[in-house]
DNA sequence: GTTGAGCGTT
């Protein structure tokens, strides 16, 4: 099972914290990471949370996917592996 | 506005 969660179409203006934060209501974040953009240090408006067990990171993903944050519908759901 | 990095190879 995976902890790895994918979370898109978040708003330029999210970070790390506000992701953490956010997945800590459902369940235990061991961490929590707003991507930018590695060359041109922007935003590119999704991130990746890890949470301690799977069944947390399965629960925070079906409360948390779909949801409205600051305008946008989040998209989330397990991360694939790194490489793409 | 959509799936992470950096370095040689899972």
């Amino acid at each position: 099972m995976s902890t790895n969660i994918y979370v898109g179409n978040l708003t330029f203006d999210t970070d790390s914290r506000r992701l953490e934060g956010l997945f800590a209501e459902h369940g235990t974040v061991t961490k929590a990471q707003v991507i930018t953009d590695r060359d041109t240090g922007r935003s590119r408006g999704f991130g990746f949370v890890e949470m301690d067990s799977p069944e947390s990171a399965q629960k925070a993903i079906s409360a948390l996917d779909g949801k409205d944050l600051g305008g946008r519908q989040l998209t989330v759901n397990l991360a694939k592996e790194r490489s793409r």
